[in-house]
RNA sequence: GGGCUCGUGGCCUAGUCUGGAUAAGGCACCGUCCUUCUAAGUCGGUGAUCGUGGGUCCGAAUCCCACCGGGCCCGCCA
């Protein structure tokens, strides 16, 4: 729960008194152009005899108002402006008090995120990293308005993908040692095998025996899955990713749980020709048990689910838009038939595709994620050469290319599908993380250098920039508000451009080393405030924060 | 064929949930600004009947219907 002084709930309470059923939704906050605050009355004054009456007397209970400057009608709109001292005082109190604006209160809720739970069968690439991005910024979200949020990679290593990542290795490099090179090839070859000979048996005896809780063959499979899944947990630790918990699938079949499943279930299975079925109104048949009696994704995937909400108040899924259906059935059989009450919610992104096409691990034209990273990092280096010689920090590029890769898979709507082109992910012009992390240079260059000695804070002769600025800064707690509670962690990456678009712009105009001391003053405060929610939004996108580009 | 989803200047996007004041940015293009806190930047300009056609409404990019185009799904795969 977010923490601070709430100017709009102030406004509402004032206008409730003249329309008792005036919504929240009704106040516009931050739009450019008309007043910082705008309240819409048009709906509630339409049918109304005396609307100009009424909205006369909310204009002035508004003006009323100590931290209301000025607040004007203007076509059905009461556009409001805020004195400046007291939004800088909001933001100022709060960061003097507690270190951040706003504050947050510890929420008792607990909240799993899964993400990226790409099966361990190559490494990263950049369709999937579109997964661990969102995931992992919208992790960082929900903790920072207040839940208590672990992460989950549910690592697949047990299903048919990954016996053919098996078969693959010891049909075609048996003896050789195990790199995730050789595996990918194995795999692809694999696939290529089974078109050839026009049967997949080899890998169905596998999926049974492996069901069948085969140990040696468990542990072997565990052993090439582990040599791909730590090349995948190198590759998000390159940006700033971390998964908390690993829960392997397997443990849900050698534990029984997947039996136990079963027979939670028993009372809605429907048999076809020895599989098990359950049925699901608008849906069709949702198999949980083959013929032979082994176990299906969705099976696993309620004993999954059965231990996450043993753990958890709320679990939240990144997935693919492909497993849309999936998740539907999922979320019917634990609620409706399982009797579950936690909240359950999904994430969905669409792909990223190539302008040849769709990527494919099997077919081997995807685009690794770390070789994105790499030639951005190239790319960065370069340039900070061009600006510093030999004192170019690699340490600088690094973190300008994971903040670059983050911000350019982040930054659009996850149901929007992503065109990936080179030129684009490389550019450090204009909408780019590299805009926001220089408008942070630039702050970071003025605190260093400019000084002040006076204490005394005026108002006076505040600029527009600066007004625009000071309003955005405290905008913050709303987006974080509005994002959370759309698990859109998007909206705080098109904020913090936004917000460095402001500063950029005041940064311009003004040149805070010559002003008068106590406009100096005002100025230095403000772009402390501007560097300290800058940051505190970069965390939560996955920005780094650098002192020199 | 059925279901879901996306369609906003030449290109990429925000806004759509919760309808409201001149549709907001970026790229590219043209012009402007560095002896002054970092020009990866600034300021200005050109450029959009918000896929098409209907409907609801005082009011539609936003809601409803139809159609067109792209993507995804429709397995005893995951």
């Amino acid at each position: 729960m977010l923490m601070f002084t709430d100017y709009v709930e102030k406004i509402h309470s004032a206008i409730l008194k003249e329309i008792p059923d005036f919504s929240m939704s009704e106040l516009v906050v931050g739009q450019p152009g008309h007043g910082d605050i705008s309240a819409r009355l048009i709906r509630y004054l339409i049918k109304k005899e005396n609307s100009l009456i009424i909205s006369e007397r909310i204009s002035k209970d508004i003006k009323n108002l100590d931290f209301v400057q000025d607040a004007t009608l203007e076509n059905n709109y009461l556009n409001i402006r805020i004195r400046p001292s007291f939004i800088f005082n909001a933001i100022k109190e709060t960061i003097d008090a507690t270190g951040a604006f706003p504050d947050v209160f510890q929420d008792p809720e607990r909240v799993s995120v899964e993400h990226t739970s790409t099966n361990p069968t190559g490494p990263l690439h950049i369709g999937r990293a579109r997964n661990s991005v969102i995931g992992d910024s919208l992790a960082r979200l929900k903790k920072r308005v207040g839940y208590r949020v672990t992460t989950q990679y549910y690592v697949n290593d047990s299903g048919k993908q990954m016996m053919s990542l098996y078969l693959g290795y010891e049909k075609f490099h048996k003896g050789e040692k195990p790199t995730v090179e050789l595996l990918l090839d194995g795999y692809i070859k694999t696939y290529k095998y089974f078109e050839e000979v026009g049967s997949e048996k080899e890998v169905e005896d596998l999926m049974e025996r492996y069901e069948r809780n085969d140990a040696d063959l468990i542990s072997s499979v565990r052993k090439i899955a582990a040599i791909m899944l730590d090349g995948i947990s190198r590759d998000l630790s390159t940006i700033g990713i971390k998964v908390d918990d690993y829960t392997w699938e397997s443990a849900f079949m050698i534990t029984g749980e997947t039996g136990v499943v079963m027979q939670k279930l028993s009372p809605y299975l429907h048999d076809e020709d020895g599989a098990k079925y359950v049925d699901i109104p608008g849906l069709r048949k949702v198999f949980v048990q083959r013929g032979n009696g082994t176990s299906l994704y969705v099976t696993r995937d309620i004993a999954y689910h059965m231990y996450k909400f043993s753990q958890y108040d709320q679990c939240m899924v990144v997935l693919g838009e492909d497993h849309k259906e999936h998740t539907k059935s999922l979320a019917y059989i634990m609620k409706e038939l399982l009797g579950y009450n936690n909240e359950l919610s999904f994430v969905f992104y669409a792909y990223v595709n190539l302008e040849s096409g769709k990527m494919s691990t099997r077919q081997g034209n995807s685009i690794p994620m770390i070789s994105v990273y790499e030639r951005l990092r190239e790319k960065s280096l370069e340039e900070l050469k061009k600006r510093y010689g030999e004192e170019a920090d690699p340490s600088t590029a690094d973190k300008m290319a994971s903040s670059s890769f983050r911000y350019h898979l982040l930054k659009y709507n996850p149901s929007k599908p992503i065109t990936f082109r080179w030129e684009d992910a490389l550019d450090f012009n204009g909408e780019t993380a590299l805009f926001i992390m220089y408008s942070m240079v630039r702050a970071s260059s003025i605190l260093k250098k400019v000084e002040t000695s006076v204490n005394e804070i005026s108002m006076e002769g505040i600029s527009e920039s600066e007004k625009e600025l000071l309003l955005n800064l405290y905008l913050y707690p709303y987006r974080l508000t509005e994002a959370s509670r759309n698990s859109k962690p998007e909206i705080i990456a098109n904020y913090a451009y936004q917000l460095a678009s402001k500063f950029t712009t005041f940064y311009e105009s003004t040149k805070i080393s010559e002003q008068p001391e106590s406009i100096k003053k005002r100025q230095l405060e403000l772009v402390k405030f501007f560097l300290k929610i800058l940051e505190d939004s970069c965390e939560i996108i996955g920005i780094q924060k650098v002192e020199k580009l």
